[in-house]
DNA sequence: TGAAAGCTTACGGCAAGCTTTCAGGTGGAG
DNA sequence: CTCCACCTGAAAGCTTGCCGTAAGCTTTCA
């Protein structure tokens, strides 16, 4: 899951992505609202976080614009202690929820974790493949009893899979999955964080396969078998 | 545990700070109205200390505002010896005790005990995580029979993982439960209490153990072998 | 059969986490 | 007031595990 985070301050900018990171997300930072904007014309997120005191114009007008383009994916707003009247105008510009600074950590994770619940995405807390059942909040790859370790950009990956169940995931859409917006990759990376998967999981019997498409990418086969 | 501490006297502010951290709590102070209304929405507080003398407007109009929000966590208020109206017009608003300046320390303790004894929120006082029990109101943690003796920080780091089990606790996350608002932190410093309590945890057969995540944080992990 | 795609192994860099040491601080006991 | 025990966290060095490049091998397809 992806979040866009617009947040002109590093400082603050910084401690919100490695927040939003430790529950599992993949985030992209930007600092300006321009660049945000054309950021989340070209990817899509199942979330925002956007300050309203930015460096080049008010966060307010862009979100407004975006509304009126149709974005649809839920708006937390960042305000000042006392920007109430930011925070109404926020709110009746199309923002989801409010924070305002400064505010815990913890906070910011469960405001993004009920946006998305309430988000029409379908948040999937738990992904069935088969025998292998991946529970998404503890981070935890399961195939009957046994717990399968999986590293972050490993479980990332399976994750990616796993809900593209008999779809193809092209290699740019597992990439997308574990790196954020300005990370460079290679495909020679991603084939391998497959193998190291396919290791792992090949030592669990009953466990799914990953098959490759050439040309195309990779897909979760049902069964450990063929 | 966590209170919130609305006094614009700093030396009163920081007395009761000590005293109320002596018997474990975290505390966050702030010294105005406003400021105190803020936090109380963004954080979850056990209990609010009040002062209802403050420099920008009476206390009692932000509790009665607060009341009016659905706020639902005890409230105890200080009031000048002689403030008797005051007293009653407190209590009126929706304050669960208070307290006249001056007052000793151990009273404001107990004051505060017995408030959040009596709340109606749904406090867990005791958490099971597998063969470890912690008692959150007598500050205890133990496994069978046997005690284990933990420091304030480890004892709340412990709490913390406790509470979520089965979820990544992020250091940022044990931090909040460990120090106040505007406290500095460094992840060495997490890190060296979660190293001490897995010494004092592995002395104890039995006891679970802490599991690191890369990257995420800890997370207990339910019997101490496996 | 040759090229492209994918697979596998090896290796090194690097960041996260672990452990130890040391010093300052606090609180309680004498 | 002094002493002592304990708690706390900064610093430093060590260990571990993740990651990705690189290089060579295998498979597939035209």
């Amino acid at each position: 899951m992806r979040v866009l985070v617009i947040e002109d301050n590093s400082d603050l900018g910084d401690s919100i992505v490695r927040n939003l990171r430790s529950i599992g997300l993949t985030v992209d930072l930007f600092g300006r609202a321009d660049e945000g904007a054309e950021a989340w014309r070209l990817a899509e997120y199942s979330a925002i976080v956007l300050d309203l005191m930015l460096p080049d114009g008010s966060g307010l007008e862009v979100l407004k614009a975006a509304r009126a383009e149709g974005l649809s994916t839920p708006v937390l707003i960042l305000t000042a202690l006392d920007g109430v009247s930011d925070r109404i105008a926020g709110l009746d510009t199309g923002a989801d929820d409010y924070l305002t600074k400064p505010f815990h950590g913890d906070e910011l994770a469960a405001r993004g974790r009920a946006l998305m619940r309430r988000s029409k995405l379908p948040i999937v807390r738990e992904i069935q493949a088969g025998s292998l059942l991946i529970d998404v909040e503890a981070r935890a790859a399961r195939v009957g009893n046994g717990e399968i370790a999986l590293s972050r950009s490993e479980f990332l990956a399976l994750e990616c899979l796993a809900r593209n169940q008999n779809r193809v995931c092209s290699k740019e859409s597992i990439a997308n999955a574990i790196y954020g917006f300005d990370e460079e990759w290679s495909e020679g990376a991603i084939e391998l964080h497959i193998h190291r998967l396919r290791r792992k999981l090949s030592q669990c019997p009953g466990a799914p396969g990953i098959k490759a498409l050439r040309g195309l990418g990779y897909m979760l086969r049902p069964t450990g078998a063929a």
